[in-house]
DNA sequence: ACCACCATGTAACAGGTTACATGATTAA
DNA sequence: TTAATCATGTAACCTGTTACATGGTGGT
């Protein structure tokens, strides 16, 4: 029987299979990735930890510092590992998001058409800028390790994705709008 | 001073706008869309429902019924249509979710390649059958408004992104397991 | 005989956020 | 002097899930 960890869990206890990290070198870490992924909030992060050493996944020390706070440094344990393995190695949880922006458009007979089409462009100018964002890292992050770029691609993707929904949407939205308006 | 809501508020008052309601009814309309885009679970339907009276954004009243059992069917108020006109209005939250897979991914090198694949090809096939399911609803929905169809037209935008993915993400891992191999 | 539909809810739990609180050091 | 970095945490709150509980009706 293996033991059950969250994906909150399984990430953190995956930052420090590379080593000795604090919380706050683990919020670090996970923001690293644009929060691309997985990026808990730090109450959540220093909330996680102590748990991961009650449950034996992890042990902690206090490192003494002077002209700065002290600091808890935690290490993966055998425990840990295994139960990070064994979360890595359950098939993935597929499922289609909730997009608020659906949700709005599904109303969209409540709704002024421009204001619509307004909200269709904020969404196609943020997915956009995301786009932007991650085309503009190509040795940092993505030469590093395949893993990472993957990751990187997957965020392309979708966002193209999102970009070519947008437009489409928006011109439809449009004409719609064109029409009933002559 | 608009009157917040929240999502899960938004979709229960907008289906209120098209009539008189039960939790069940709701329910079914929620799902109806196959979940796409907003399906809370029914224990929080049931527990919502008493909140948006309690703020004065419905109206219930009980109908008895012989041979099944009694009913509370929940009527929109003027001021519940508000809040809902209000949260349509806001701009949409825009936001790249949290994709287990990818967490699993960046972990890569903790990993066998072949679960790694494994892992990659689940995504792909149900990513697949997400697409066919969107493709085999023609007349139904699709044509009964422009929003719906542009719903389902974001489903199949995400359910192809993912896909392109994971293709692409699974042959460039056989490549790297072939190349490590011989 | 069994299953699906109708219909509402409670209980226990998990996971997550924002805002607040503190306080020294260092670089612009 | 203003802001960022280092560093940890609490408190209040919100959102959501699964499992449990009940029980008649109507179809195969």
């Amino acid at each position: 029987m293996g033991v059950k960890i969250s994906a909150t869990d399984a990430a953190l206890l995956g930052l420090l299979t590379r080593g000795e990290l604090s919380g706050y070198d683990l919020q670090r870490a996970a923001d690293a990735n644009g929060g691309l992924f997985w990026a808990p909030a730090k109450s959540r992060i220093y909330a996680v930890l102590p748990q991961l050493v009650a449950r034996g996944f992890a042990t902690s020390r206090e490192v003494v510092q002077t002209g700065r706070p002290n600091k808890q440094l935690y290490r993966l344990t055998k425990a840990g590992r295994a139960a990070l393995q064994t979360w890595l190695e359950e098939p993935p949880v597929f499922e289609p998001e909730r997009v608020p922006i659906l949700l709005k458009l599904y109303f969209g007979d409540l709704l002024d058409p421009e204001i619509l089409i307004e909200h269709i462009r904020v969404v196609r100018a943020e997915a956009t800028s995301l786009k932007r964002r991650l085309e503009a890292q190509p040795a940092e992050v993505r030469a590093e390790s395949v893993f990472a770029d993957l990751t990187v691609r997957h965020g392309l993707e979708w966002a193209r994705a999102m970009i070519r929904w947008a437009a489409s949407a928006e011109q439809e939205l449009t004409a719609r709008l064109g029409a009933t308006h002559v």
